[in-house]
DNA sequence: GACAACATACCAACCAGTTGGTATGTAAAT
DNA sequence: ATTTACATACCAACTGGTTGGTATGTTGTC
């Protein structure tokens, strides 16, 4: 007759063993994505998780810990969403940029926390004022300009660029021009500024290229 | 020989009645711009203004309230920085244009939260959980786009564009590059990627616009 | 003397992190 | 093939410090 005893057998759906860490990571991404780092609380990514404080400490020294590693798990996890792409495989390095743009272009759609970067929003709370933080989102934001520079640079060989053009240069402008698309888009919670901007970049890259692909 | 009396006559160098309000706003903006807003708190504010939480409350209702008033000041607190810049009084439009860009660009120096964006910050945090805050950064962006436009649109009926170009959307263009490059200088927190990225933005501009202006 | 512009003292809620414990797997010893 | 010993993974309750906000007092001004 005891209230909370509603089934013999119903654990209350506790997540499977082992799963504690990269829930934990995941509901990061998710939470400060909407929220802001510093505006979410670590109960608050526990309940998001479906875990207890008690694994969140047992498996991150503390707050900044797991901001460190979901900022590691957010490389691992924008990785196979642009290597798995199809346009990975056109043959002419510039159509593989172009797609690239029109790929990052097709996700600005649906919610604003869906297609935001994690570890851009986390950098601008913590530049200032947690270096290793800072310093996790520099190698992710790295990473993705160093995974972008190759097929810069081919193209450029192949059709050349105005002087001091540079492969990681303009792969730090792509970057940049997303984030700042992000930035626009959550000003007035719609992608549609967002849209134009990375539109304009297409044709800046489609310019500086010559204006015609090989294909 | 208590010792906290140094001096019979000194007042903790108190801040000039008046100056309560304006003092406040300007301390949100540095601190913001460092932080961000949920790591910043109102007694930081306060210390910073020099002011008591009383007067910080005698003036705004809430955080909140701070916060949107803020957003406000902001674009107060930029607009005589372009109007009164040189290149304002330049005859061509794209010049004017171009000067603005050139203007930005040099504004890239110095610590970064001396030349990043206060409102920019603050929508990331605000957007989707306080539509208050989030609605008066859109307004603050939505004046600098509106204030860009008409020399865009100018340069637009004197030089031509390519087709599905518009002056605002140019404008939202350059605000959001400048927006990326402030995240992306975060990431190093040294400005030399933002520059780059803003040297990008110049060289499409002139390219847009058929790669010769009148001067 | 009345009202605005502050200052001081205080509070309830909240938050990161701790404590002490339990459940589950695993490997060596018997 | 058990038992013992230990390690990992997790949980619920608690704590000390912090935070946004308030209640009340004081000072300058018209």
């Amino acid at each position: 007759m005891t209230p909370n005893q509603t089934a013999p057998d119903t654990p209350p759906t506790r997540a499977p063993r082992g799963s504690a860490r990269a829930r934990l990571i995941a509901a990061a991404h998710a939470t400060v994505r909407k929220q802001g780092y510093s505006a979410t609380t670590v109960d608050q990514i526990c309940a998001a998780a479906g875990v207890t404080k008690g694994a969140f400490f047992h498996h991150f020294a503390s707050k900044e810990g797991l901001a460190i590693a979901a900022a590691e798990g957010w490389t691992d996890r924008a990785r196979p969403m642009f290597e798995l792409a199809p346009h990975v495989h056109l043959d002419d390095p510039l159509d593989r940029l172009l797609g690239h743009i029109d790929f990052r272009l097709s996700m600005l759609d649906g919610p604003t926390e869906d297609y935001t970067c994690f570890v851009g929003t986390m950098v601008q709370e913590a530049y200032a004022t947690n270096d290793r933080i800072r310093a996790a989102c520099e190698a992710s934001i790295n990473a993705y300009c160093q995974a972008l520079a190759p097929d810069i640079q081919a193209a450029m060989d192949i059709y050349g660029v105005p002087e001091d053009v540079t492969a990681i240069g303009l792969a730090q402008h792509v970057q940049s021009v997303l984030q700042g698309a992000f930035v626009l888009a959550k000003t007035t919670n719609d992608p549609a500024i967002a849209r134009g901007t990375v539109t304009h970049l297409k044709r800046y890259v489609r310019m500086l290229f010559g204006s015609g692909s090989a294909s």
